[in-house]
DNA sequence: CGTATAATCGAACGAACGTTCTAATGGTGG
DNA sequence: CCACCATTAGAACGTTCGTTCGATTATACG
C-alpha cells in the first residue's frame, strides 16, 4: 500500500476506493481506514465532505483523460501517431484495463445526476475528436462517425469484458486490434 | 408506472430500482416508495431483506440471460440463425440498450464479492458458446476465440456508449454491424 | 526558541440506514 | 357469516451513516 504524503496521493487513493466500493458503498469508515486518515482529517482536506471528495476525484479523472486520451488526438502529428498515442493514453488511464470502473462509479447511484451530463459531454467530445481526424484522412462523414463509435465501443467493451472475466490481456489485444484495423480502414 | 400485482412484477420493479440507484444506493425507503409496498411488506416477500432482494433480481437476470442469449446459441439451427436469435435476445435482455446497467449494478459495491465469480462464469460460458459454434463453421480455434471476444466486447461497449451518450440507436446499429460482419467473416 | 498555523485525531452529533415488532387489513374456503 | 391465513403497513428497534466538535500533535517561520 502506497503511503499518502500529498494531496495528490490522497485523491489517487480516494479514486481507488470509490472504484472498489462505489460512491454509495464507500462509507466514511471505509474512506478513513483505507486512506489511513481519521474522519475529521478527511474533512480538513475536503470541507464539503464526501461530495467534495467525489468532485475532486472526478476532476482528476477528467484532467487525466483530457491529457492522456484527448490531447494526443489534437496534436500536430500524422494520423497513425495520433491514434497510437491515444491508445497508449487509454492504457495508462485505465491501468492496463484494471481500472475499468472509472466511469461506472459516477454513472450509478447518488452521483448519477451530478455527473451524467459531464460524462455525456466527454464521450461526445471524444467521438467528435475521432471523427475529425478520420475525416482529415479523406473518409466521408458517415463512415468517420461509424468508425469513431466502433473505436470507443471496442475500448469500453474490452474494459467491461476484462473486468468480468479477469482476463486483462484481452484488453491489450483489443487496443492492438484497433490500431491494426485503423491501418487497414484508412490506408487500404 | 406499472402496478405491481404479482411476485414477478415485484422482482421486475426491484430490478429497475437497483439499476437506477445501485445496490448500496437503493435504500429501503427508496425500495418501499418505488415499489409502493411498505417496508415490512417487502420483508414478507423477502425475509432475508435487501440481500435476498438482490439475489432474487440476480437469479431473474440469470434466467433471462440464459433463455434469451445463451439458449439460442445451443439451438439446433444454422449459424446465422443462431447469431441472429442471440442478438435479438440481447436486444430484449437489455431493452434496446436502455437497461445497460444490469451487470454493473452487481459488479460494484457491496454485491461485488457475492456475484463476481458468477458474472465471470456467465461471461466465459457465453464466450465458449460462441467459440463452439464458430469453430463448427470451420474456423480455427484461435480465430474463433478472437471473433467471440470481439462480439461480446462490441455488445458490452455499445451498451456503455449508449448509456453515456443517451444515443440508443447506436446500440441497435452495433448489433446489426455484428450480424453483417459475422456474415463476411464466416462465409466469405 | 517560541509561536502561529497546518494537520491530525477520537468522541459525539442528529439523521438515515436495514431490520423487526405488532396490529390491521384483504380475500377465500367451510 | 365466520374463521383463517396471506398480505399489508406504521412505529420503533439498534446500528451505521455523514458530519461536526474540541483538543492534541506536527511543521514552519520570525
Amino acid at each position: 500500500m502506497v503511503k499518502i504524503v500529498s494531496y495528490k496521493d490522497l485523491v489517487d487513493k480516494l479514486t481507488d476506493i470509490f472504484c472498489e466500493y462505489g460512491y454509495d458503498g464507500a462509507s466514511l469508515t471505509i474512506l478513513s481506514q483505507n486512506t489511513g486518515l481519521g474522519r475529521a482529517s478527511l474533512y480538513y482536506h475536503f470541507p464539503g465532505g464526501k461530495e467534495e471528495m467525489a468532485n475532486a476525484v472526478y476532476e482528476k479523472i477528467t484532467r487525466d483523460f483530457t491529457k492522456l486520451v484527448l490531447s494526443p488526438l489534437a496534436a500536430d502529428q500524422n494520423f497513425h501517431i495520433k491514434i497510437k498515442n491515444m491508445l497508449e493514453g487509454i492504457n495508462l488511464f485505465y491501468n492496463n484495463g484494471q481500472r475499468s470502473c472509472l466511469l461506472d462509479v459516477f454513472a450509478i447511484g447518488s452521483t448519477k445526476d451530478t455527473f451524467h451530463s459531464q460524462i455525456k459531454n466527454a464521450a461526445l467530445y471524444w467521438k467528435d475528436s475521432l471523427v475529425k481526424i478520420i475525416k482529415d484522412e479523406g473518409i466521408d462523414n458517415n463512415r468517420a462517425i461509424l468508425l469513431s463509435e466502433e473505436i470507443i465501443i471496442s475500448i469500453e467493451g474490452a474494459l467491461v469484458f476484462a473486468r468480468a472475466t479477469g482476463d486483462f490481456d484481452s484488453f491489450n489485444r483489443t487496443l492492438e486490434n484497433i490500431l491494426q484495423s485503423m491501418s487497414k480502414d484508412i490506408v487500404g
